[in-house]
RNA sequence: GGUCCGGUAGUUCAGCUGGUUAGAACGCCUGCCUGUCACGCAGGAGGUCGCGAGUUCGAAUCUCGUCCGGAUCGCCA
């Protein structure tokens, strides 16, 4: 039988000195000192002292049998604790729960990990065992903060006005960006639905519906490969609004912004925040995410080694490439063994040919470990263009661009990390614009949208559209936090033969595109107001929010990098019947596997 | 698909220049203990060193292959 609890588990004060009450939780620790056991009794809310004595015979005798992580239900009188028996650490360490009755309501064998906080136990286990590793206090708060952003995500667009409307999750598959989730239908053989990359068409449709502001919070699937920051089904807040430029939706995600980190973590952050182009940002952190939350900033040499007579720089820049350098404050007296170990690993992590670096210190003065290459005024002139004083270490990358920026980017977020230059409790916003509309594929001999074949392109440069169009800049805009990409949006295209335009650019024909979108084309022709929106990504948002640097600490039930989810082990076979219901023959390599399994 | 790191007790790890019976901490079990809160003390159980070959008198240790996990590049409109 279930004792009703009188109180949670973090609740109890001296206040309640003298009450009679009933707790229900689990065993987190049990301190057996012979006449006296303690017991932690721990629920999602927090720990309790309870205390049986040899005194009480039969209830000391069956309090003996208690281990770790059995559940059960107390009745019990709550008593002061004495002066020196305080515990500090507990809200509930003013008091103790003198039992009075126990029922034991399950026991536990013993868990594969403890349930504590903090643990390294290695994920494989943790994923196996996801229902206790979801025990651990830590992981419970995540997803307190996670239910709280839920809930105030809601508050927030419910309160502008802005309706939630729910898209369908089997859908038209779209041949554009990432690889799509496929399900078979068995009612119209050889056909299959997708699963939603994002609910882009159908909230633009339902702007032409008229609904003006819309939000969802929504699950979305891309079946491409994983990274810590990256799952195969996520979590987006989609919003799209009519009527409206890119300042409209970028104040509506500033107030949201300010809104879930207040609700969530207490935390007050200023708006309007800062705006940087896609340029810049390349050019300046060599990034189109950077983390703001330390400088490091890029000094381009280019203009000052290219006639140098050291051929790496100069041969660099004859090619096109760059020459670029960070100022590492406070390192300027690196060993040498330190920097060879960092050379090895830039060459490993990011592909750089190999790294130079400038030491300024007061015992050697300003050293270049390329300097008989180069003449001294040249290395002074490289030192003032970097901003470098004594004491610094400027480290400084050559080679074909767009990679070296990429490439230094990497090592300035490695310094940052190396060297402790990150503001942990700082949370930097950061809005990224003028992205350029596409890129070419080498690979496929084709423009590709780099946001999605529906972003505007910038009125300013509709005539290169045709002949130059990687110069044309979008209307797309990403949201930044702390070097994450948390959101990303664009104003859309609302007129037909601009979008028919698009697909053209993009390789996508007539006929194509009617078979694609064609739902979507004919729907501009019945009066499309002028519409954007954006969608942000909230498992990562509750990452950053709570500390993390895994999504899988935020998700309740989170895949591998494999996509397979070890608990229940899906993906998994399934019948030949189901198969044959589906019109689903298995390749020869497939059904191997299938065997080798049974 | 590429690169890198890892796989030894339930957990986290040490051992790896080959050599006695593979260790530590935590956890678990038993006993003692009335003020613990990382309780303490005494004792104990627990191992396919991921798997398979090879080298060797001898392999956790060296070599090759393979499987599994993680990070990362490609990929992710």
């Amino acid at each position: 039988m279930t004792w009703k609890r009188s109180h949670h588990c973090s609740e109890l004060t001296t206040e309640n000195t003298g009450e009679e009450v009933i707790l229900n939780g689990w065993v987190a620790t049990r301190r057996d000192l012979g006449g006296v056991i303690f017991i932690d009794l721990r629920d999602r809310y927090g720990i309790t002292q309870i205390v049986f004595y040899e005194t009480d015979k039969n209830l000391h005798k069956k309090a003996e049998q208690l281990r770790t992580e059995y559940v059960i239900g107390i009745k019990g009188v709550v008593e002061k604790r004495g002066e020196e028996n305080i515990n500090d650490e507990l809200t509930t360490g003013g008091i103790e729960v003198r039992v009075t009755d126990l029922e034991i309501y399950s026991e536990a064998e013993t868990t594969p990990f403890e349930i504590k906080e903090g643990i390294p136990t290695n994920e494989e286990t943790r994923l196996k065992y996801r229902y206790l590793d979801l025990r651990r206090p830590d992981i419970q708060e995540n997803m307190v903060v996670r239910s709280d952003f839920y809930q105030s995500t809601r508050a927030y667009f419910h309160n502008n006005e802005f309706l939630e409307v729910e898209t369908p999750v089997l859908m038209k598959s779209t041949p554009e960006g990432a690889r799509d989730y496929l399900v078979p239908s068995r009612v119209s053989p050889g056909k299959f639905f997708a699963l939603p990359q994002s609910p882009q068409t159908y909230k633009q449709l339902l702007m032409v519906s008229g609904f003006d502001r819309y939000f969802q919070i929504v699950k979305c699937f891309r079946d491409e490969d994983l990274r810590a920051d990256r799952q195969p089904e996520f979590t987006q807040i989609d919003v799209e609004m009519s009527f409206v430029d890119e300042d409209d939706i970028m104040e509506m995600t500033e107030g949201l912004m300010q809104k879930l980190l207040k609700d969530t973590v207490d935390e007050e952050v200023t708006a309007p925040f800062n705006r940087m182009t896609y340029k810049e940002a390349m050019e300046t952190y060599g990034t189109d995410k950077p983390d703001t939350r330390f400088g490091l900033e890029f000094a381009d040499f280019s203009e000052l080694v290219k006639d140098s007579e050291f051929n790496i720089f100069s041969s660099t820049v004859e090619k096109g490439g760059a020459v670029l350098g960070i100022t590492v404050p406070g390192q300027g007296d690196m060993g040498r063994g330190v920097i060879d170990r960092l050379t090895e690993r830039v060459q490993n992590e990011t592909g750089a040919a190999g790294l130079i670096y400038i030491k300024l210190n007061e015992d050697d003065g300003v050293k270049c470990s390329v300097e008989k290459f180069l003449k001294d005024e040249t290395v002074d002139a490289m030192v003032d263009e970097a901003d470098a004083d004594m004491g610094d270490l400027v480290l400084i990358l050559a080679g074909a661009s767009p990679d070296v920026y990429k490439q230094l980017g990497q090592l300035r977020l490695m310094m940052g990390e190396e060297y402790n230059l990150i503001d942990e409790d700082a949370y930097e916003f950061l809005w990224v614009t003028d992205f350029p509309l596409v890129e070419y594929s080498k690979e496929e001999h084709r423009y590709h949208a780099l946001h999605h074949p529906f972003t505007a392109p910038h009125p300013e440069d509709l005539e290169e559209l045709d002949d130059n169009p990687e110069e044309v800049r979008s209307r797309g805009y990403d949201l930044v936090l702390n070097g994450y990409e948390i959101g990303g949006g664009s104003i859309r295209i609302h007129d037909r033969e601009l979008q028919t335009q698009m697909f053209e650019l993009l390789g996508i024909d007539k006929e194509e595109a009617q078979k694609r979108f064609g739902f979507l084309l004919e729907a501009f022709r019945y009066g499309a107001p002028p519409h954007g929106g954006i969608a942000f990504g909230v498992d990562r948002i509750v990452m950053i929010l709570t500390g993390g640097t895994s999504l899988r600490d935020v998700i309740a039930f989170p895949k591998n990098q494999k996509a397979q989810s070890l608990m229940d082990n899906s993906p998994d076979y399934v019948d030949k019947e189901q198969l044959d219901d589906l019109h689903i023959n298995l390749k020869e390599y497939a059904k191997e596997e299938q065997q080798e399994q049974e």
